[in-house]
DNA sequence: TATATGTGATTGCGCACGCAACAAACGCAT
DNA sequence: ATGCGTTTGTTGCGTGCGCAATCACATATA
């Protein structure tokens, strides 16, 4: 009765790729906190700010873009606030809002720690696979994302849950 | 000077990753909840537990194993203990370890809580992919555990760090 | 045997986070 | 303008977890 467990192969696709991201995480969050004093979070939030043209951006929006919710992005702002990475503005247009804008010292903080980062990933990832490979991967996740299966891969029981 | 950012594809495949990962996780974890209110870290004990002949496990065994540390593992099986899920167990051989074990209650509520979760990461997930695909993400998570990089893949520098 | 050093599990403390309640402000209808 | 539902950010509370100290026991060395 394999048909209550996971075969296998499945084993090895999900179970692996669980196994893989848990690990790769604690090396990552212990490089970013060895080199940068930050979390994972914390940089990513930052990496976000730093693609706006005005380094700046609703915590609402960070919100939706990151892992967090916005309680959390509240207080993870606040933290990053007081390392003098960020400041908070209010939003002029809708006085409701708050702006999180990285400050001099946070681009110049994260700059270092994006050239670490990048530098550690691609040792510990992204080195390990070729051009193709690479692609192939990035059309995998997309795939998840839509939720299209690739085209006859047999029994597709459709999404309802 | 893109040699400091992580170039489009290399955003694909690691970046594309990453949120695909997240976004499963949140599922996984509202479904779990859902249908069998336990977390996902839980789920993966009670399986790992279910994996063995006698159904016990030490709890040095399951923190190996598990993304959490001891501590962590100590205080979610004690809440699994009040659950009524497993029990734990002095070991007689080395009277500093201690066992946890399923419980005939705990069995039967994983093995349903198993049944809907295949499920759930089938629809969600392996079923978007032919067996070719899930054997070549196997392959590729072994690789990353292993660290050993494919044939010719150009720049690979040591990992030192 | 006596002592030192190492290891397994638990626990006090602190931290990051989600949930839900909240206040402020928005937008829309009347 | 007034009222009402909605949205934004913050905050009190509870929870799950890591770190490090601790206890009980094991193993090694003398």
């Amino acid at each position: 009765m394999e048909n209550d467990n996971f075969t296998t192969l499945e084993q090895g696709a999900w179970g692996g790729l669980l196994g893989m991201h848990g690990r790769m995480m604690r090396l990552i969050d212990a490089d970013l906190q060895a080199h940068s004093h930050i979390s994972h979070v914390e940089f990513e939030v930052l990496l976000r700010l730093s693609w706006e043209a005005d380094h700046r951006l609703r915590i609402h929006d960070l919100a939706a873009r990151s892992v967090l919710t916005r309680s959390g992005i509240s207080r993870l702002v606040e933290r990053l606030e007081q390392a003098g990475l960020v400041v908070r503005e209010k939003a002029t247009e809708d006085r409701r809002g708050a702006y999180a804008v990285l400050t001099k010292a946070g681009m110049t903080h994260f700059e270092a720690a994006l050239r670490q980062h990048v530098a550690f990933v691609r040792r510990h990832f992204l080195a390990l696979f070729s051009e193709a490979e690479l692609e192939q991967m990035a059309v995998f996740w997309q795939r998840v994302e839509t939720g299209q299966a690739n085209l006859e891969s047999g029994d597709n029981t459709r999404p309802e849950n």
